[in-house]
RNA sequence: GCGAGCGUAGCCAAGGGGUUAAGGCAGUGGAUUGUGAUUCCACCACUCGCGGGUUCAAAUCCCGUCGUUCGCCCCA
């Protein structure tokens, strides 16, 4: 192909909705400005501030914060070295980067807990398939200075308002505890204790992770595995009594909030530094890629990359996973658009901008017509444009310094002065609100 | 990184060795030079993702490559 494409796992995300037949293709931004909008009104609302941090980091931040056996760290991430020979990852997920933020900028001598959102590209180098790309976007909140149960349930609360208030159904709610570091190490010997004699029948995969990473093979696919898995020890059961506590209050605090949730003690999350509290929230209409929500408490992170000990809570939301589930849900609406503008005639076409812009910043949306194709051909595009009213702007309107404005629903045409627009603002604002509402 | 399926116009497609590459939607121009519908007419792929091979002949068969989809791994 002669022309440049959009690279693989990259999307673009257009204005209009691209259809085969009824299935929708591509959605168009509409979908993305709502979720967007309300995520930021429910954040708001729990006083959560946003935080924008860079798209790129050092690589060494990443390295540390998510730990270097993960599979994030040693095979998704998309590293380089820049001019200057600095090696530089850009982000694969953004709990590193706002820790980061928080460490350097002192943000814990502010006092109390700090609660941040933020919302943007995060890039891992994989395969795509559904629901899953090379550049995608999470929304992620970040509760940072509190080791207070509450704040568990409040970042599981709004991620579940934000699932919900969007229109998703049919969710489920996996939560675990995977203790702190001590529980960790001991069930790690435990697992590995019990798995060893069964060495030769797990599935590729999981024989490597024995050694290297143990608790992975927890949540392996492979149905053999499963089944052996199955009669393993349960993390649950080496939680020390702080760890068996907090973990206990915070299943009480969300059922108290009427939270549905079902304990799985096989769930173990992918990056290193989740301690205590780890959830995921999947959809079954995911395909292969089921979870539209993940995340827990990561007490030793801060700590980790050179700051204070400072315990804290989040989560991130993968929001092409949410935004594939809404576009099964809903249509797309228009834009909504006051007037179209229609004209002809050179001195017609020279008025068309003033009059445009002096409605514009009255309020209304205003569209031009910038083809001069016949007056019959404009039309048809005002009809399509679903504007309210129709502007007309030829030879003797321009000569008598007048203009045409045909209401498309109704039919009803009236003629205005150009000089009095100003004044007749409050009618056709009016008019307008009528017309929309009689639909 | 591994496996499988699929690439014909902006979109949906037919054609599976024989040469003008069906059809539909959308678009553009016109019938209708100042009023939205319907209808009608015309235009809209020098070539079937790209490169090579087999053949008198390739969109069609073979190889490679790129893209894409779904899955594995892993995650959002």
């Amino acid at each position: 192909m002669g022309t440049l494409q959009k690279l693989t796992g990259t999307e673009d995300i257009l204005p209009i909705t691209q259809f085969v037949g009824q299935e929708i293709k591509v959605a168009d931004v509409g979908i993305w400005q709502r979720v967007e909008a309300i995520a930021r009104e429910i954040l708001h609302r729990a006083a959560y501030r946003e935080i924008r941090t860079p798209i790129f980091e050092q690589t060494a931040l990443f390295e540390r914060g998510i730990g270097e056996a993960t599979d994030v760290v040693g095979k998704e991430m998309y590293t380089f070295k820049d001019r200057g020979d600095r090696a530089l990852t850009l982000r694969p997920e953004n709990t590193a980067g706002v820790a980061r933020a928080y460490i350097q900028h002192s943000l814990y001598a502010q006092g109390g807990a700090q609660r941040l959102w933020y919302s943007g590209p995060m890039f891992r180098y994989e395969r795509p398939q559904k629901g899953r790309q090379r550049q995608f976007s999470q929304l992620g909140v970040e509760v940072i200075g509190s080791r207070d149960p509450r704040a568990d349930a409040e970042v599981i609360a709004i991620a579940t308002d934000i699932l919900q208030a969007v229109g998703l159904k049919n969710l489920s709610f996996y939560l675990n505890s995977v203790g702190n570091q001590s529980d960790r190490q001991a069930y790690r010997e435990a697992l590995v204790e019990y798995l060893t004699p069964y060495k030769d029948e797990l599935d590729a995969d999981s024989r490597d992770r024995l050694s290297r990473n143990p608790l992975r093979i927890l949540d392996s696919k492979d149905a053999k595995t499963q089944e052996i898995v199955q009669s393993a020890p349960s993390i649950l059961a080496y939680l020390c009594d702080d760890s068996r506590q907090h973990f206990d209050t915070v299943q009480q605090l969300l059922t108290d909030l009427n939270i549905v949730y079902q304990l799985n003690p096989c769930l173990v999350r992918g990056l290193d530094y989740y301690t205590h509290t780890a959830f995921e929230i999947q959809s079954a209409d995911l395909g292969a890629q089921a979870t539209v929500c993940g995340g827990g408490r990561y007490d030793g992170l801060i700590t980790e990359l050179g700051g204070p000990d400072t315990a804290a809570v989040g989560w991130a939301m993968g929001l092409e996973r949410l935004t594939l589930l809404l576009q099964q849900l809903q249509e797309s609406q228009p834009p909504e658009l006051d007037f179209y503008l229609v004209s002809r005639g050179e001195q017609a076409e020279g008025q068309t901008l003033a009059i445009a812009q002096r409605l514009r910043q009255a309020g209304f949306s205003v569209e031009i017509d910038l083809s001069s194709s016949a007056f019959g051909k404009q039309f048809k595009r005002a009809d399509r444009s679903g504007a309210v009213g129709c502007l007309i702007l030829g030879d003797s309107e321009a000569e008598h310094g007048t203009l045409q404005l045909k209401w498309l629903r109704t039919e009803e045409q009236q003629e205005l002065s150009q000089a009095d627009l100003p004044s007749a603002i409050p009618q056709l604002r009016q008019h307008i609100q009528q017309q929309r509402q009689s639909l």
